[in-house]
Formats: structure tokens, sequence, C-alpha cells
DNA sequence: GAGTGGTCTAGACCACTGT
DNA sequence: CAGTGGTCTAGACCACTCC
């Protein structure tokens, strides 16, 4: 015996495969499709939970159930780091030309909004830990926002920490006034006399936090990509670190390794 | 007002995190707790799920709900393929002191479960146009599962194709019955005269499908990390592709970027 | 056979959306 | 305002587990 949820979603998941259900076509309403397949509300509402968790599905309160445009993937290559390594030494000009998630997106500058909020903080015990400095030690935390300004379909959400003594040398960076500052973080910090020598990046998956899925404009059950990293100077010192979260449903991260050749 | 399955959600999560309910300890059924919270059974169960989905209980059929003992994080790191190739020329005893697997997780060789499957198969058309062959060809496939002996976790779900033709020329790669190879796939290639030059991986998170849940033994709401691995010999062809499917709550994939200095 | 969770029903009432 | 999805109720029956 075939569960009934599973078959509505199976029967709904075809008509949008071949295109019965177009993009952006409107779904009959949670009771005609309770008459319609002569099951309950209930039963309904699981079938259209599994196709929301899908990525198939946008449900809004009041309105209705509508078939979700395809989204664009991002992609989010491990290159950028050595790449916005390489553009620090170059003069502003060329540093304004192509951001880091341009490079990423492969979209024009005019296509992204980006939004920055800075604010000192105290560390906590894990932020503490991580660079070696005793919890409650002043930090400068900066979280960001960047979207895609057509579909309104944010592509990340950041959350950084530096410490602010490491960087207060240059008030600039102490102020979201500045962003979006060409060259990214590692030319910030190359204003105060620090290089990158190496970027750890640490990757989960898990589901949504009730925050995170209105602010990523997605639903309940559509996994995020979670990112961990942490920037490392060339004298071993840990100098920045970051939690990205990104929506699973429309993010690629790619990792390239080189391999070494053996000796012949 | 607050929801009540939210309420409740938070209630039991809270005696989870401060230890009133520990690890293996069973929750009361869902009638108790319907009793107790003066709610209805279907709101207990959406509470249930938010757990479940967050990897804190573990829920049989017939059986009741348990607080989940913590589960260790399994570390999937980039440096492993450089690491392989290294070990493609050692001797053989040498290659068989420590695999992949447990250069990842870090447990002894003897903790690891370990099956791999092998069959021949038709070349599909996007596995066709990746390798740059004609949708059709014969193609050999392998599927792996590996598990935490202990904890009946099941680490990762592999499924790996490579050309019939470009391996055959050494029979023994041809059956599972000679798995595991010591080395791993980067030295069953090089017995056919094949090194690797690069290993492209690419990210994604997503809900788990039906039969991953049961096989990595996750439940519904815990997502899963999504790899797809292309190896590229040093000729610049694609000689091998794997999925790997990784429980989200479990495992981290690390990469480290090594930045080259800005010259002096 | 007793007890558990899994699925489903047929309602009720509320919050939000559009006109 | 009417129409939509969101939450919740109070049951029913089934499948599975364990004794």
């Amino acid at each position: 015996m075939p569960k009934k949820n599973e078959q509505i979603a199976d029967d709904l998941r075809h008509q949008i495969s071949s295109g019965e259900l177009a993009p952006g076509d409107q779904l009959p309403t949670e009771i005609q499709l309770a008459t319609l397949y002569r099951v309950s509300l209930g039963t309904v509402r699981e079938a259209l939970h599994t196709l929301r968790s899908e990525g198939l599905l946008d449900t809004r309160l009041g309105r209705g159930s509508f078939v979700r445009h395809a989204r664009r993937r991002i992609v989010r290559r491990g290159e950028r780091h050595q790449r916005e390594h390489d553009r620090v030494p170059l003069p502003l000009e060329e540093r304004q030309k192509t951001g880091a998630v341009e490079f990423d997106t492969g979209l024009d500058f005019v296509d992204i909004e980006f939004h920055a909020t800075y604010r000192p903080e105290q560390a906590s015990e894990e932020l503490a830990e991580l660079f070696g400095i005793s919890a409650g030690t002043k930090m400068l935390h900066r979280a960001y926002v960047s979207s895609q300004r057509a579909v309104n379909a944010p592509v990340s959400l950041i959350r950084s920490w530096l410490v602010w003594d490491m960087v207060a040398g240059n008030p600039a960076l102490l102020t979201d006034a500045n962003e979006p500052w060409a060259g990214g973080t590692q030319h910030q910090l190359s204003t105060v006399g620090i290089e990158l020598g190496r970027i750890v990046e640490e990757f989960t998956a898990r589901p949504p936090q009730p925050e995170e899925m209105e602010m990523l404009n997605i639903d309940q059950g559509v996994s995020v990509l979670f990112l961990r990293k942490t920037s490392i100077d060339t004298t071993d010192r840990v100098v920045e670190y970051s939690e990205v979260v990104m929506p699973g449903d429309r993010t690629i991260a790619v990792y390239t390794t080189k391999l070494e050749r053996w000796s012949q």
C-alpha cells in the first residue's frame, strides 16, 4: 500500500518536471488538492512540504503555492583566495574592477546588492580560544549580506570577526562606511601590515535556522551549506574568522587539488 | 502567542542540553507528552520532528524516541588526494598501513567496516559528456559503503565510474574481490599507466533521499553533504568520476588554501 | 498481546494577502 | 471582505517491536 502523501508528491513532481506545471504557475489550493485526490488536508500538506524541501515550490501565506523558477547555481571557487591575494598589490582602479563575489558568480557588479554592518563586540570563549586571546577582548564584528538584485535571492550571509587592536592602526577599517572595499579583506589587512599565509575552510551541511530561512529566502527543508573560514597570516597567527551560510539548493563550492607529479 | 510545537521543542531541547535527559535516555511516549503539555498528538509530533532534524533524537517505530549519543564528526581533508598520490610508488606493505578513510577519520583500521560492489554499466548521457565518450559505452560502476563499526554509523556512500576499456588492461581492477585495495583508486589507476594530475570537487547541500536516510542511518530533516569528484590525469583526460553522500550532521569537509607570497 | 510510533481523517480557528 | 495557508484538535486504524 503506497503512502498517499508520497503518491501526491510524486504526481505533482511529475507535472512540474514535464512542464504541465510551469515555473511561476500557481498550484490548486490545498483544499482543491484535497478534494481532487480525495484525501484530507493534512495529507496534502505533507506532500507540499516534501516538494518545498526539494526546492520545487514556493509557498506564501495567504497567497498560495507556486512552482519555483529554476534558480541559478552560484559557484564558489577555492581559487578565490589566491586570486584576492594576487590582487592586493595592484593599484586601486585594478582592484575595483572585479570583486570576489563577482568572481564567484560570474555576474556583473551591478547585479549584486551588497550590504555590510560593522560593530564592536567582546570575544566569546570560542573566539578567544581560536585567536589565542582572552575572552572579552574587543573584537570587530562584521556582517555581510549579498544578493542577486534581480531575483531577490541572497547568495550568502557572512559573519566575520577580527581582533580590534590588530586592525585599529587603520581607522578606515573600523567603519562599514568604506564597504564594499576594493580588494576585499586581504587588502584591508594589508593596510595594517598583515599578509595571509593560508586559509582553512570547513564545510558542513545542516537545516536552516528560522532567521536564515527568512534572510536567504529559502523554505524549511532546504539545506544550507555552512562554512567556517579561518585566515592565518604568514607568521601562523589567526587574524580573521568568518562563518558563511549559503543556500544549499543554489550553491556549489568547488575545490581543485593540483597534484604534484611523482619524481620521474 | 508562541507556537506550542516550538515551545515543546525548546523545552525538550533544554532538558537535553542541561543533561536532565542524557544520551540514550528514552523520552516519554508521544501520548504521555501530549498529556503532559496538554496538546494534541500532532503538535507533539511536530516538536519531535524538529528535534530529529537537529540530530538530537533517534526515533524508532514501535520502540520510542531516544536522546542521541553525540556522534563523532568525521573530517574529510582535501590533502587526502596529494597524500594518496605520494603513496602510490611505495611498496605494498607501506600502502597497506593506512588508507584514505582512516586518514580522514583518525580511526583505527579495525574500527572501519568497508564494503564494495562492482558491476558493469552503460554510460548515461551525462557520464558520456563528462568523459568525452559516447553514451552507452561500457563503464565500470563501483559502489562503496564505509561505516564506523561500533556505532553503526555510515561515514559515506560512494558511487564511482571508470571507463571499462581504460582499466581493463589489469583484470584485477574489474572485480570487487580485491577491495579494499591498498593505496586506493590512484594506485589502482597507476597499474594501467594512469597518473592523476588534478582532482575537482564540487560540494552542495541537500535533504537526504529516502534510500539515503536508511543507508546513512539519519532522519528526515538531517541534511547531506553531496560531493561530485572528478579525477583528471596528467594528459587532461577525465579518468574517474564519483558521487559521495555524507551525513551533514557528522561530516566536516576541510580545504586548506596555501597562499603564494607576494614577490618581495 | 500490549505498547509504540506512522499515517490519515474531518473538522476548527487564526494570520496573512489581495481587492 | 473573501480566500489563502498555518496551527491545532481529537480522534481512528495500521505496522512494528518486544515480551
